[in-house]
DNA sequence: ACAAAAGTGTTATCTTTACACCCATGT
DNA sequence: ACATGGGTGTAAAGATAACACTTTTGT
């Protein structure tokens, strides 16, 4: 999908979703996704401005009708691809929300996802969207339970990447142990101790250092790594 | 609701969820249950024969749709109650599954709740509904894509008695360490050393000895225990 | 020379694991 | 008397936490 054309579609899908929940006597079904980013050592999320009245200026997750013919999984591949054009991504559910009233236009249910995107692999169409990325730690208000639903999207990824080497589909190919560190305490919001923290990611295993060093900073340059591809990562049970 | 209204209910729900579905231009939500009990040292769920000819004579996990006007989390309280007219459970939303061609009679997505009861408790209207307990471990397969979810039910309840003091909702009200540890080492799925088990879960401080022996077993009698009320157990999100 | 971050080990504390004997009760 | 599980402590190993100095690079 080119720029025009995802904006076309993104315009359809908002101003046509009030419209087709409505006409549905029934449960309308979403997926709205917390896409995290990492960049400049801050945890950010992609969001949109809201176009409901309601939430006028308020931001809202990225997400969209599920369609009769799509599995939900699928669902938030295409959104997420639709939006970022990236389609090597993490992707894991998080939680559904159900509220009769969570939605002001009518029974939306709604199954949010997680997913963790390379900032620097990712350029594509932010302008033409009229997506942004926001600091986590600056997210007042959101529309509908949005913000609830990032919350808890974030608390998923700090038990996700404490228990699994994920964290690196936010990050380069290559990394500094620095850039690996100021990522997991952006995430888990905690200061951490640099030898102790050095000792126990190098321990697990699955960083490869490729002998090189960091370019362009004013500093003393640190040594590059990389995940080792044989240590699996567990792609996304939804990307299988 | 009385045995018969149970049974009525339940009949018209199975009956009509199929046409209810295929009228349906769009996506049904339902919710499944893996109501897990312990008793007689054995972890069990609690099953319903399917009637869809597809599955005829496997077991399913009780569920319904949710209704249009019903909080999903509601729906999950509804459905435990009809089935066994418990009120106070653990429940905890799992995972939703979204799979196009999960369910024969159309699209059906499910949200699937795992709760947690104390069969002592429970006597109600298990021959009306023709509902049955079986061990978890005698499950080879399931209607639908249940036996899938019972497993990740069963995988999620591992965390969680891991990290919160849940798996007391599956005890009666006054226990021995004997039975918290066969309770604990069966849904482990391993063996506990005693010694080791019993100082850890004192050590965490949230059971009340309260001077009472076991009486009628075949040796010497152990102390009774109670959970401490004070020490706010995270009842069900979902049932605040 | 200075600022900024890289790189590196040791010690104390806490947690986890492994393991064996005597005791109380019912049969 | 015997079978069954109750009740108890200690030592070794492993994991975690606290902590400071020298080195390399850019400005």
């Amino acid at each position: 999908m080119t720029p025009q054309e995802l904006q076309e579609h993104q315009l359809k899908t908002q101003k046509t979703l009030q419209s087709e929940v409505k006409k549905n006597k029934s449960i309308t079904l979403s997926v709205d996704c917390t896409i995290f980013g990492f960049d400049n050592g801050q945890l950010k999320i992609l969001v949109i401005k809201s176009d409901y009245e309601a939430y006028q200026n308020q931001f809202s997750l990225i997400g969209d009708l599920v369609h009769p013919n799509e599995d939900t999984d699928q669902a938030a591949i295409r959104i997420l691809y639709e939006r970022t054009a990236l389609s090597s991504i993490y992707l894991g559910q998080v939680k559904t929300y159900g509220k009769v009233d969570r939605h002001p236009a009518g029974r939306v249910v709604t199954i949010a996802y997680c997913a963790l995107v390379n900032v620097s692999h990712y350029q594509l169409s932010i302008d033409a969207n009229e997506l942004q990325w926001i600091n986590y730690t600056d997210i007042h208000t959101m529309a509908f339970d949005h913000k609830q639903i990032a919350a808890e999207c974030r608390q998923w990824l700090q038990h996700t990447v404490i228990n699994q080497p994920t964290a690196f589909y936010l990050l380069p190919k290559k990394f500094s142990l620095r850039e690996v560190q100021n990522l997991y305490s952006a995430i888990l919001g905690e200061d951490l101790d640099r030898r102790n923290f050095r000792k126990k990611i190098l321990s697990l295993g699955f960083l490869i250092d490729i002998n090189q060093m960091e370019k362009d900073v004013t500093h003393r340059p640190g040594k590059l790594y990389k995940l080792d591809t044989k240590s699996k990562l567990p792609l996304a049970s939804v990307l299988k």
